[in-house]
DNA sequence: GCGTTCTCTGAAAGCGCTTTCTGCTACCGT
DNA sequence: ACGGTAGCAGAAAGCGCTTTCAGAGAACGC
């Protein structure tokens, strides 16, 4: 307590170490480590004065030291294209939170949509012996990026290391979180074929994503079921941002509005689109109905409440998180979470049926 | 290239270490080193055996064993309340964007406004050595809290760690970022005085936080000024959430809404309340004008786009990084940033002017 | 041509921990 | 009272790297 620590060992710069604590405590280096991991009982004064040194000198263990003398560290990564997307947000919070049960730090990497940096931070987590590596959030159709991933991962999980992925094709042989993407557009289509439509567009992210492969695909495969095309030109492709939303919609009334419901691949280009329909005096959804896919949280409060396909998204984080910390035995799981079709306001009969 | 590995060392479990590399490509492990980070000159065809030997393992280094040995991570720490919030969601993508220019690795934690869980995650983060503590998010008012987080800080600074608050009081002395909360709400005020607006009602987030005490403060001392009362049975307090907007909103709208103008100390609780406002068919800003604060990206969506008090969100997350990393020997620098009161179509002039 | 300076390589000493392994003391049964 | 066995403390060997510190050639000047 009243202890002056002035001038001890190392008054600037260093850090305390659990020498100076052992020191301190007048037992060995060993005793100390003991004392302060419980590996094995220690005769209780000795105790004592460990604890009592440590709690002097503020002692906090070394996590570097740690990892390399045990060979396993505290960490997990998470890569993501961007923290502040809300589906992502959501994701990273149930990753977090499952996390923070298993005692470990979640180390987050936001790749901002670019491959190369995708394999760098892969590359950093690899190096920081990160237990698992999550990756979060829709691929890239590309050969040349699949090997270089591949050149990370492989050595990776050959050395122990867990990888787990949500939202992606399964070109890397890991464990898997998949929302059923194609099933959930397609339940979506006959849900809005059922209010009548008969016209449709679509605002669309990056075709190169595995993401838009199978929501598009779903979609336009269970219209064409109905016997319902899905025209070319009323697909308009733009990133998967609400500014991309924003610019899709407004080019999709440029080309001539034609439909009667647009489908925004995610919730976050149907918020901008939705803006977009504002702007331009679309009522929505009078003259067209709007439905999104993810069911973000925001999304209940616009106006009007967007009809999408909800996700599970924080238990989504939760599930890859654990899924990753897993037995490693049974390797490639893969989990499908089904999405789930959720009408609200933004969607309504046409007004006009064709 | 065509080189056969299996059975090298350590098929399974082990990592490849620099030891192998250096044994591949025949020479010691000090040049291997040194050629791996490019310290010295090292004659080409060794560089160029080790470069091969390298990358034929897939070598990764270990960077506890960096750490370790430089005494120096390569990691920041990154707490914050919750990982979802689109508040602390844009300070984060500031944050892991600058961070990213620096090679840095953000360690992500989310306290959920649990006091002692924050303590914890930095002791976890000094346990790391990661280069700077980032604390995000207004602090509570609380002795024992300090103290206890003194606890962990002070011996981290001592060791020549670095710390960066946003958002929070400076009973800490560290470097700060601090928005101009009290002049920011002070500024809103008047702006909404000028609109005609005399009867007002504020939402708020618990008193103990810094944050609510400036804002709060501002905006009644502005009012006050201007010889305008804010009745305490027209403050209501909830938890800073889009649930705890729109519970406050509700139980103003019980206790009966005499206000014109209801301000939400942030545009998260802002847009709760506004879904109440909707849901008890209370027109805004027909009925009632709202106010939010940060300018979080959403709200410009809303229906009325909300009035706000601007922040630079991804700016304030990137300047409170590189004012972390900056020369330590001036210390406890404080960054003001300014609000400004943005004027979006949630506000208008009160109906029937009191 | 020989001492001197340069340049580059390898051996070895840590960084701060964990974890054998060894050895001591104390206790047990008989 | 004595050998045997726990129980517990300390010495020391790593974990995988960086970085002195020496030393060995090579290049240089005079």
């Amino acid at each position: 307590m009243g202890e002056k620590q002035t001038g001890g060992s190392g008054t600037t710069g260093g850090h305390v170490t659990l020498q100076d604590v052992a020191r301190r405590a007048e037992v060995s280096l060993a005793t100390a480590s003991r004392v302060l991991n419980g590996t094995t009982q220690v005769r209780a004064d000795l105790k004592e004065r460990v604890l009592a040194a440590a709690s002097e000198l503020a002692y906090a263990p070394n996590a570097h030291a740690q990892a390399l003398a045990r060979a396993s560290s505290q960490s997990i990564g998470l890569i993501c294209h961007d923290v502040s997307d809300p589906y992502f947000a959501a994701i990273a919070r149930g990753v977090t939170r499952a996390a923070a049960e298993h005692g470990l730090l979640v180390m987050l990497a936001s790749t901002f949509r670019d491959p190369a940096r995708e394999v760098d931070y892969v590359a950093m987590l690899r190096a920081q012996r990160a237990r698992a590596i999550l990756l979060i959030g829709s691929g890239f159709e590309d050969r040349a990026w699949e090997r270089s991933m591949g050149a990370e991962l492989d050595p990776y999980v050959r050395a122990g290391g867990r990888v787990a992925v949500l939202s992606r094709h399964r070109s890397l042989r890991v464990d898997t979180v998949q929302p059923e993407n194609r099933e959930g557009a397609a339940a979506l289509a006959r849900t809005l074929l059922a209010l009548g439509h008969r016209d449709f567009a679509v605002l669309t992210g990056p075709r190169t994503l595995t993401t838009v492969v199978d929501r598009l695909g779903g979609f336009r495969d269970a219209l064409a079921e109905a016997g319902v095309p899905l025209p070319d030109d009323q697909i308009v492709e733009e990133s998967f941002t609400r500014d991309g939303g924003y610019a899709a919609a407004t080019e999709l009334i440029r080309r001539g509005l034609r439909a009667t419901c647009v489908f925004a691949l995610t919730d976050v280009m149907a918020i901008g689109a939705l803006s977009a329909f504002r702007y331009h005096g679309v009522d929505v959804p009078g003259r067209v109905s709007l439905a999104g896919f993810d069911d973000i949280p925001i999304v209940r409060d616009l106006v009007p409440p967007l009809t999408t396909v909800a996700l599970p998204l924080e238990e989504m984080g939760e599930r890859v998180m654990n899924l990753a910390l897993r037995d490693p035995a049974r390797r490639s799981r893969v989990e499908r979470i089904p999405g789930e079709v959720v009408l609200r306001a933004s969607t309504a009969a046409p007004r006009k049926p064709s």
